[in-house]
DNA sequence: TTGAAAGCGCTAACAC
DNA sequence: GTGTTAGCGCTTTCAA
């Protein structure tokens, strides 16, 4: 820019002006600094202004599991808007649960991330504990959940699906479609996304008077799913239908109980995911599920961003968007359940 | 930092040198800085000390299509290794091919990055036009492109897959296996990766003797693949078997071809692909496909950024490693076809 | 509308 | 080992 300056015969100053929208610089001289800039292929420097402005537009982003395929989805989608709103994406992964040994480096990662002072930290993601969160109000980085509803504690924002009501509608449709012994494949075990879909599988099987079944899976992940349905499907009472905490899990437990158990699916297994990842629609899956809200969670996000790109707090939110029911062949109601359904129990 | 300084009663260069690796420092001074900026939560920031020391430890990283399950793959995987390796990653997603309107904004998103001064960009995708490849030279940012061979012009790096090699494996394996009328569905058109695949599969056609068939799909897709199959699998002279030029094009070939067509994998068809995402594995699917090397890319890319970090200039490399023929049921020869195989034409 | 000057938070010479 | 000083590239008062 000093260089410019000298070349142009202008100061520093009104070189700088040139590239602020609002600033007090004639027509003509911006448009000569610009031009000459362009030729140049010079741009400010992004890490200097960041210094004097403290605003970086930098936003930090964290994802825990790009292995399942909700979370490209969704990252692709976020990373889109951010650019849109002309900022830059931060991102750090993390592997795995906490306590796991890659969750040290996410942490590590994160305080990293906050060091570049980011204009907020959004967290895409169902784990990374509470030590992220204190983390970031340490830094004095406003912080904004996807996916997840925080730790009580926290001041955390959040934004989710309503996962207990999806998971709710989920069970009625299993119930409706003739499941008689329903079981729920948990995920990742201190996730909140799970418990609240946990939680509500078991109030509508509470509701109908049904025992319910459970099974930890202890991940969201399509190997877990696999385990899950080898553990869960076999012997004489076995379930007749499966409500997976998400779709990856879902088409894990799916494959297998098709494939390794030779069960057939929906005729003798019911099963349903959470999400609608792009596979779910697959034909050889057909996979029933709940759709989550992106467009109106992404929306919400960057309603909640703007503020805070603004320098101004951001207004705390506790959102939860319903998701749709898509209906597929994984629940579709055959001849044979339709008898089943006439005569229930003898 | 001043702070910190003025609370221990030492000067900042003291407090700053608390910080570094090498510094002469006493061990016990460094103790105490360290400590008592643990318990503040104090971190130093990194915009101030990139400013000076002309390393920012951010690397810039360009993704266009998080919806190829390829990628996020990679992503988490290269994620982990800059992690490690104590870096930041920016992140660019950018849609669809060059000349779309998005495209655009991936311009304008990557020179923002630039502007944060990256030790380097890695463009991790097939697409970016040399626009961005003349944006980081203008810059003086060093490139790499991961999967993707430059146009004759750039001075930029490569790390790719033998691309030309695995399809001509996979040729020859369908071959083997009783195609007499291969057909290669072609991904991006303007891709070195889609024209090294497809140049494979030429040439292996060519020492065979076979006329060889081709669609271009227009995308690395799943919809691109479904399209493909729909145009090419009808009337009497159709393809019997399909090299996709990559695993989510071959799937929506291949559940379209079984779902929509009603043709039966292997025994009518025999289906192909390229980079084993996760889902090719799926029982459903058992595509058989060409295995990139992704932990040795990543390990190339590792060994070329060591120098970059360290403020010397890359090695200019073009690095082709080898992938590996994973051979799974949508090419398993089956009764049928080995009966065909010796009888060949009449 | 422009220029001069101060300073964002930190590092790196250089003295001591 | 530690303090002093200059300055990274830019923005932003304040005067002119």
């Amino acid at each position: 820019m000093k260089d410019l300056a000298r070349e142009l015969g202008m100061s520093v100053a009104t070189v700088a002006r040139a590239f602020h929208e609002g600033a007090a610089i004639a027509a003509e001289t911006r448009a000569l600094v610009l031009s000459r800039a362009a030729a140049l292929g010079y741009q400010p420097n992004a890490l200097a202004r960041g210094m004097i402005t403290r605003h970086t537009r930098i936003v930090g982003v964290v994802v825990s599991d790009l292995h399942n395929p909700f979370y490209p989805d969704a990252l692709a989608r976020l990373s889109e808007a951010l650019q849109q709103a002309g900022c830059n994406m931060m991102l750090v992964t993390g592997g795995g649960r906490p306590g796991h040994p890659k969750a040290g480096g996410e942490m590590a990662a994160l305080r990293l991330l906050l060091s570049y002072q980011p204009e907020c930290v959004i967290i895409l993601a169902t784990t990374l504990s509470s030590a992220g969160a204190e983390a970031c109000a340490a830094a004095g980085t406003p912080l904004l959940y996807l996916n997840r509803f925080p730790a009580a504690a926290t001041a955390a924002s959040s934004i989710v699906c309503d996962n207990a009501g999806g998971a709710a509608a989920l069970t009625r449709h299993l119930l409706d479609r003739g499941a008689r012994r329903p079981a729920f494949i948990g995920g990742l075990e201190d996730s909140s996304t799970q418990a609240e879909r946990r939680s509500g599988f078991l109030s509508v099987c509470a509701e109908r008077g049904i025992a319910p079944r459970e099974h930890p899976a202890g991940a969201f992940s399509y190997e877990a799913g696999q385990e899950a349905a080898l553990a869960l499907l076999q012997g004489p009472e076995a379930p007749d239908a499966l409500l997976c905490a998400s779709d990856i899990l879902a088409l894990g437990a799916l494959e297998t109980a098709r494939h390794r158990l030779g069960l057939r699916v929906p005729e003798a297994l019911l099963v349903a995911g959470f999400d609608d990842i792009p596979m779910a629609a697959w034909p050889s899956h057909a996979l029933t599920t709940l759709r989550q809200p992106l467009d109106a969670m992404l929306r919400a996000a960057l309603d909640w961003l703007e503020p805070v790109l603004a320098g101004l707090p951001p207004a705390p939110a506790l959102i939860r968007l319903p998701g749709t029911l898509v209906a597929r062949g994984s629940t579709a109601v055959t001849t044979m359940m339709l008898e089943e359904q006439e005569c229930p129990t003898p």
